[in-house]
DNA sequence: ACTAAGATAGTTTTT
DNA sequence: CTATCTTAGT
């Protein structure tokens, strides 16, 4: 290997290395340089032109404009390896920011695989949250803060500032808290303190009251020593404003900065990098950012992608690299994307394209179909089709615009059997019993932590109600103490009922038993006791609802996921941070997501159903947004597209149900930007069961002028609908694998949840062994009447979880 | 304190 | 339409 193995990987550097000597430098540094030129490092020789000069630039700011599948990741990692290997900084020297936490786990593993053990001493790899947290640790009392700030989630959040309302004596119905909290951090994202927000902005929200309560709801941040997602960026930024000597420890600590997503940074996080990459004049900057302003999906978020398109100007003599050598997709898939994206403008400018040319390679397919039904169907059968061909549903995915056109996918697979995962939607750690647990662990931890008290003195119930807690958080009010601090008091006093202080009294010698075992007991055990001990584990026990053993089993998951940190602490943090849980990989099944969650996958198939007018580019981003707007929308689509090896198959429908009530749509007018050299318009197939190759068989892209609008013609409808009734009496019934879905989410089977996926399990043709009226019992749903049968699948009334639809291989006679 | 009926709103999502 | 949240009633 190529000498990574001298790498130190101390979290502190011992003493600064001297940086390499300028190219005009000695005898010997040219010889070096020659020797480097002569044997290029393994890690270095798989790479292309550019992607290479974008790993070696090492000094002075650089620019990589990386177009999707075009290695981006694949730049970082390596140019973080060449750092290393050249021994231009340590690890700990080097600042790489990414986004999300995915992102940041994958560039470990790849730099891990590159250069070994020294990935270890990379302490400054992580999310601009996670980097903020661990410099806001360290300097917290520079902020006002004590070094074990809580960090809030939007729950809590939204808790507080409904409580800031109320005491200010405004009406929560009136003015939503989760409004204003959307407000809070549309303001953190442009690094806006309440004194520095807009007039207009800070009048818009309960009668000009927005900036007071802005000020209010940090002030109650400040004495709860709590930070919200906002505030992880915004502390940072304050506290090296007015500490340079602070910021000067970081100047010359960081002698690489490296950024990913550059086009999703907001303005906080850019004026955040700004102050960490300042350098004295003659000091090289040496900022590497890589982005692809093609991909700006998150403007709505306040990503702002003028911070690329501006980079140039922001560090002056910047080296602009495109890497636009794509590796990924199809040159067809390629030509469609591009013609799409070109009708933006305001772009910095690439064109994909690839080196690999197969005349076998489809064209991007668009089809047509009647309604969304319809449309689930044929995609159904497609991937059926592909699935007959030995392809892995695990390369195949649905990218929807909005997540409610998950469903009727999901009705389908499930009558198809096909295995399906939903990614995105509510997660782990959102989970109702995840939620209470944590609170429990916080306030073990945290005794200040008011939030998570008001979330668990009464759950279980020990029948504290409203009453009892109104007494005890005006009481902690007006002595400007934590809630539990205040009950401590109170239970002193004969302010409560009997049965209210002994409730309480309960709480407070429990919480104060577990925080004297906080440091001799080891944390997963512990955490176990306070669940048990609390009664927190009983509740659910006795809970005799069909979801109830489902959220035991999550709390022990939540235990066991505890296995791998040190303390109970740092579990806690690493939750508050981390929020996503990994899915069960092993499965094969097709991914239902958005096209937001999409961006920076791959996948060999991709179907990419709705794009109607209205939906796609969707009606709100058009009004609300504009021309830029639609830009982004026309991003996303692009985004969509190159998500795909091989096959792109666009769909849209001419009816959509929208609200509840149906409505006749029109085509996106991004099928029109296509460009007609790389799409063909899906004839229906054979395998369509026959019906669909005569008859209203000629789509508009066969005519004369293939781009016009006429699908919504009287002739087109009414052969669609003849076209729809063949189909529904062609599937009607059909028996495969029988379904089910397994998680527990809050609401039933609908909720989306991390282990939201199918398991296949082949049942009978045979005429089903159950007859109306059956008793029976459901794993999940428990005990139930049978109300209507339809080949293998059951309508049943559930005496705890209502009617449902269930497969008859997951039930049992009673 | 829990259930049932009524009201309401309804892109995209990370940290 | 339907999921979610609020309110009213037991």
């Amino acid at each position: 290997m190529s000498g990574f193995d001298d790498i130190p990987f101390f979290d502190e550097e011992p003493a600064p290395r001297k940086q390499q000597p300028p190219a005009t430098g000695g005898i010997a540094a040219r010889a070096m340089a020659a020797r480097d030129r002569q044997q290029r490092p393994d890690y270095l020789s798989g790479l292309n032109p550019e992607q290479a000069e974008a790993v070696e630039s090492l000094d002075g700011p650089v620019l990589v404009l990386a177009g999707a599948g075009t290695g981006k990741t694949r730049v970082l990692t390596t140019r973080i390896a060449h750092i290393l290997s050249t021994g231009r900084a340590f690890p700990s020297q080097i600042l790489s920011v990414t986004f999300t936490n995915k992102a940041a786990r994958e560039m470990k593993e790849r730099i891990g695989v590159l250069v070994g053990h020294a990935v270890e001493g990379m302490p400054w790899l992580g999310t601009f949250h996670s980097i903020g947290v661990k410099l806001l640790r360290r300097h917290a009392e520079l902020v006002g803060l004590r070094s074990d700030f809580t960090i809030l989630d939007t729950d809590d959040v939204i808790r507080l500032i409904k409580q800031i309302i109320q005491a200010e004596g405004l009406d929560d119905k009136r003015w939503p808290a989760k409004q204003f909290a959307g407000m809070i951090d549309g303001w953190k994202n442009k690094g806006l303190d309440p004194a520095q927000i807009p007039e207009g902005d800070a009048r818009a929200f309960a009668n000009g009251k927005g900036r007071e309560l802005y000020a209010a709801y940090q002030n109650r941040l400040r004495t709860l020593n709590a930070c919200d997602f906002g505030d992880l960026l915004l502390h940072p930024i304050r506290m090296f404003r007015s500490n340079p000597d602070v910021l000067k420890e970081y100047h010359d600590k960081f002698r690489y900065i490296l950024v990913d997503e550059y086009q999703d940074t907001n303005t906080a996080q850019y004026m955040w990098l700004r102050l960490l990459a300042q350098r004295p004049k003659g000091v090289p900057q040496n900022v590497c950012c890589v982005g692809d302003d093609d991909q700006s999906i998150y403007g709505w978020r306040g990503a702002e992608v003028d911070n690329i398109l501006r980079f140039e100007k922001d560090f002056p003599g910047a080296k602009v690299i495109k890497l636009e050598r794509n590796y990924r997709s199809t040159e067809h898939i390629l030509g469609a994307a591009a013609h799409l994206i070109a009708h933006n403008e305001g772009r910095l400018g690439k064109t994909l394209f690839t080196e690999r040319t197969d005349p076998d390679d489809e064209k991007v397919q668009v089809h047509a179909a009647w309604d969304s039904e319809e449309e689930a169907r044929a995609v159904g059968e497609e991937i059926e089709q592909l699935q007959r061909k030995s392809h892995k549903l695990n390369d195949m995915a649905i990218l929807v615009r909005a997540s409610f056109q998950m469903r009727e996918f999901e009705d389908r697979f499930v009558t198809l059997g096909l295995n399906y995962r939903v990614i995105g939607g509510p997660r782990f750690y959102e989970r109702l019993e995840i939620r209470d647990a944590m609170a429990y662990f916080r306030l073990v931890c945290q005794p200040a932590d008011d939030l998570a008290f008001e979330r668990i003195v009464n759950t279980p119930k020990r029948g504290l109600g409203d009453t009892t807690i109104r007494t005890l958080h005006d009481y902690a009010r007006a002595r400007d103490v934590p809630m539990l601090a205040a009950a401590t008091d109170i239970i002193e006093t004969d302010e409560l009922k009997p049965k209210a202080r002994k409730g309480l009294f309960d709480v407070v010698a429990d919480f104060r038993r577990w925080q004297g075992l906080l440091e001799t007991t080891p944390h997963t055990e512990l955490a176990e006791q306070i669940l048990d001990e609390s009664g927190y584990t009983a509740m659910w026990q006795n809970d005799k609802s069909a979801e109830a053993p489902g959220r035991l089993e999550n709390l022990k998951e939540l235990i066991r996921s505890m296995e791998a940190f040190e303390s109970l602490r740092g579990f806690l943090e690493h939750v508050s941070l981390v929020m996503d849980a990994e899915q069960n990989e092993n499965l094969d099944a097709v991914s239902i997501m958005t096209l937001h969650s999409a961006k920076g996958l791959e996948f060999d198939t991709v179907f990419l159903p709705g794009w109607e007018e209205g939906l796609f580019p969707h009606q709100r981003a058009l009004d609300e947004g504009g021309r830029s707007g639609l830009e982004e929308e026309r991003r996303l689509a692009y985004v969509g597209i190159t998500r795909a090896k091989h096959r792109c198959h666009i769909w849209f429908v001419s009816n959509r149900r929208i609200h509840g009530l149906w409505q006749s749509t029109l085509p996106s007018r991004f099928l029109d930007e296509l460009p007609i050299t790389h799409v063909d318009v899906a004839e229906s197939e054979q395998s369509y069961g026959g019906y669909g190759r005569g008859g209203y068989g000629q789509s508009r892209f066969d005519k004369a002028d293939p781009f016009q609008n006429n699908y919504s013609t009287p002739g087109w409808k009414r052969a669609q609908q003849n076209r729809s009734d063949a189909t529904r009496d062609n599937w009607g019934s059909r028996s495969g694998h029988a379904v089910e879905r397994i998680g527990y989410g809050e609401s039933g089977p609908r909720s989306r949840t991390i282990d939201g996926e199918l398991v296949a399990k082949s049942t009978s043709t045979e005429p089903s062994r159950f007859t109306v009226g059956d008793r029976v019992f459901h794993m999940k749903f428990g005990n139930g009447n049978i109300s209507a049968i339809e080949g293998n699948k059951l309508t049943i009334d559930f005496d705890k979880a209502g009617q449902k639809r269930v497969l008859d291989g997951f039930v049992e006679k009673v």
